[in-house]
RNA sequence: GGUCUCAUGGCCGAGCGGUUAGGCACCGGUCUGCAAAACCGUCUACAGCAGUUCGAAUCUGCUUGAGACCUCCA
C-alpha cells in the first residue's frame, strides 16, 4: 500500500492542478470538510459533497493511510453576510417552527445521521459543533486582534482586510482581486461600521431578538460565519493539516476568509491542499435550497420527488454520482438514474458470479493489470468515474469466464474477487443488497416455483404462465435462467 | 456589471496532443416452450469559425450557448 500512496495525485484548488499527495506526516492524513448548516433537512445536493468526501476519505482509509477526519456541524446561526443583512437562518427557522435553536439543530442532526446510514457515509472522526467552541473561536479573535488584523467596533470585531493584504494575500484561494469586487459591493455597505467593503464580521454585537446569544470580552454577541471552522480545524487538526474539503460554493468567500483567520492569527494557510466538491445540479441548475428546484435525499427513496415516475435505492444515488467526477457538475436526471439502477445490478451480479467460477490452470488475460487500473483511477485524483469503467471491464471478462470464453487461474480469481469487493464496496462505499430480506415470503416463492417448475416439466404452460402472471401482478418478476428460477 | 468554468454520440458521463472510455437506450446474436431476464457483439461524438502542429475532442484566438461565484449556500 506505501507503494501506491506514494502514486496519489490531488487537484489542489490553491495551486490550480493535481500535485503529488505529500502528507504532512508519513502515512497520516488530518482533513477538514465543512458539513451542513442544520436548520433544515439537507437536500440531495448537500448530500452529493458528504458523498464525495466519504469516498476520499474511504480511499485514503483503503491506501492505508491513518486518517482523521473532522467534519464539522454548524449549530449557531451565521448572524451576518458581508452586506450587512441578518441572516440567522437556525434563528428563523426556529421563530417558524416555534422551537428552540438547539431544538431544531437536534431535529436536523438527527435526520442527517439517518442520511448518513442509508447513503453508508462514514461516520468521520470528530463531529464538533460550533457552539460547543465559542470559547476557542474568542481566543483566535484575540489573537488577530493583537496581531493587528481585526479591530472591534461597538461590541462587534472585523477582520481588517486591507491591513492584512499589506502581509498577505487576500484572494490566494479564490483568485479575487479586491479592487474588482469593490465596485460592486461598495454601495451595498456605505452606512457600515466596517473600515473597508471587503472586511468580514468574526464578531457580531448580539440584537435584541436573537435566540442564541454568548458572551464575550467584547459584549454579548454571536461568533461570525467563518471563524468556527478555523477554531475547530485548529484545535483537532492542528494550525495546518493536509486537506481542507467542502463544497465549490464555499470558495469564497467562506474558505477564503478561513486562510485569512489562520494566516491572521498563526500566519499559515491552515492546508496544504484545499479540495473542492462540485454541485449537483437538476435541469442544468445547481441545485439549491432558494432556487427551489431542491428534493429531500429520502424524497428519491420513497418516489415523492414528483420528478421522477419510480423510486430508487440510495444504494443506485451513490453509484449515479460515483459515474461523475467530484470536480464536475452532475446532472440529476431520470434517464440517468434509470442507467446507474441497471449498471449497478450489472456490476454487483458479476462479483457475485465470481463466487461461481472454476478456476483454470492459467489465465488468459491480465488480472494484475486490471487490478492496477483500480489504482491508477483512484490515484489520478479520485477518477471514480474511471474505476467505474474499468469495473466493468472486469465484468465483462468476468461473465466471458463464466462462459467459457476466458480462464482465470486460481491465484488470479481470489486476487480479483478481492479487488472487485474491496473498490465496489470499501472504496466506492456501494452496498451489498440484503437478498432474501422478505424472510417470509422466500418459502412461499420457493413453494410456488417448485409448483410452476413441475408444471412446466409437464409442458402445462398454461399453469406455468398462470403463475407467472399473477406473480407479475404482485410485483414479483419471475426468471427463468439456465440454472433454475429466480424471482425479485 | 466583474471574475471564473464548461460546451462530447439518443441520455448520463470519462478524456489534458497520436490509442475502444464506461453505463443506459437502439440494433444484431446466444439462451429460452414463449416472454422477461441474463450474456456476447455492433453503431451513432467531440457547439461554430479560424489558427498552431506531421497529427487536436485535447493547445491558441474569436463567435454562440450554458453554468458558478461576487448575498446564505454542499
Amino acid at each position: 500500500m506505501k507503494a501506491q500512496q506514494d502514486q496519489l495525485v490531488i487537484y489542489n484548488t490553491l495551486k490550480g492542478e493535481k500535485e503529488p499527495f505529500v502528507p504532512i506526516v508519513a502515512g497520516r492524513v488530518g482533513m477538514y470538510v465543512c458539513g451542513p448548516t442544520l436548520y433544515s433537512e439537507p437536500h440531495m445536493g448537500n448530500m452529493r459533497t458528504f458523498i464525495n468526501f466519504d469516498l476520499i476519505y474511504r480511499y485514503l482509509l483503503h491506501l492505508g493511510f491513518s486518517v482523521k477526519y473532522v467534519r464539522n456541524i454548524t449549530d449557531a446561526g451565521h448572524i451576518t453576510n458581508s452586506a450587512g443583512q441578518e441572516v440567522d437562518s437556525i434563528g428563523a427557522a426556529a421563530k417558524a417552527e416555534q422551537l428552540q435553536s438547539l431544538e431544531i439543530v437536534y431535529k436536523y442532526a438527527v435526520k442527517f445521521q439517518e442520511l448518513q446510514r442509508i447513503y453508508n457515509l462514514l461516520p468521520p472522526s470528530i463531529e464538533p459543533t460550533a457552539t460547543q467552541h465559542i470559547q476557542e473561536q474568542i481566543e483566535i479573535i484575540e489573537q488577530i486582534i493583537a496581531n493587528g488584523y481585526a479591530y472591534e467596533v461597538n461590541g462587534s470585531v472585523y477582520f481588517d482586510t486591507r491591513r492584512y493584504m499589506q502581509d498577505f494575500n487576500y484572494g490566494i484561494l479564490s483568485g479575487r482581486k479586491v479592487d474588482e469586487l469593490e465596485n460592486e459591493t461598495r454601495t451595498l455597505n456605505a452606512q457600515d461600521e466596517k473600515r473597508f467593503f471587503a472586511d468580514f464580521a468574526l464578531w457580531k454585537k448580539a440584537n435584541p431578538d436573537d435566540m442564541q446569544i454568548w458572551r464575550s470580552p467584547w459584549g454579548n454577541g454571536n461568533p461570525g460565519w467563518h471563524i468556527e471552522c478555523t477554531a475547530m480545524s485548529t484545535k483537532y487538526l492542528g494550525k495546518q493539516f493536509d486537506i481542507h474539503g467542502g463544497g465549490m460554493d464555499l470558495k469564497f468567500p467562506h474558505h477564503e476568509d478561513e486562510i485569512a483567520q489562520s494566516c491572521g492569527s498563526f500566519g499559515c494557510n491552515p492546508a496544504r491542499y484545499w479540495m473542492h466538491a462540485n454541485m449537483l445540479n437538476v435541469n442544468g441548475q445547481k441545485m439549491s435550497k432558494s432556487f427551489g428546484n431542491y428534493f429531500l435525499p429520502k424524497q428519491i427513496l420513497d418516489g415523492s420527488t414528483g420528478l421522477f415516475d419510480k423510486s430508487y435505492s440510495a444504494n443506485v444515488v451513490r453509484f449515479f454520482m460515483m459515474q461523475a467526477h467530484y470536480r464536475s457538475n452532475l446532472d440529476f436526471t431520470q434517464d440517468a438514474l434509470n442507467a446507474a439502477e441497471k449498471g449497478l445490478s450489472k456490476l454487483t451480479d458479476a462479483i457475485a458470479t465470481l463466487e461461481r467460477i472454476q478456476p483454470a490452470a492459467q489465465s488468459s488475460f491480465d488480472v494484475n493489470m486490471l487490478v492496477q487500473s483500480f489504482y491508477k483511477a483512484m490515484n489520478d485524483d479520485f477518477n471514480a468515474p474511471i474505476l467505474v469503467a474499468n469495473l466493468f471491464e472486469a465484468t465483462r471478462l468476468i461473465n466471458l469466464v463464466n462462459d467459457g470464453k476466458e480462464h482465470i487461474s486460481s491465484p488470479d480469481l481470489a486476487l480479483l474477487k478481492e479487488k472487485m469487493t474491496v473498490f465496489a464496496y470499501d472504496v466506492l462505499g456501494l452496498q451489498k443488497e440484503a437478498a432474501g430480506s422478505e424472510s417470509r415470503l422466500a418459502p412461499v416463492m420457493e413453494l410456488v416455483l417448485d409448483l410452476r417448475g413441475q408444471a412446466r416439466t409437464n409442458k402445462d404452460w398454461t399453469t406455468s404462465d398462470q403463475i407467472r402472471d399473477g406473480l407479475a401482478k404482485a410485483g414479483i418478476v419471475v426468471k427463468d435462467g439456465k440454472d433454475g428460477t429466480t424471482w425479485s
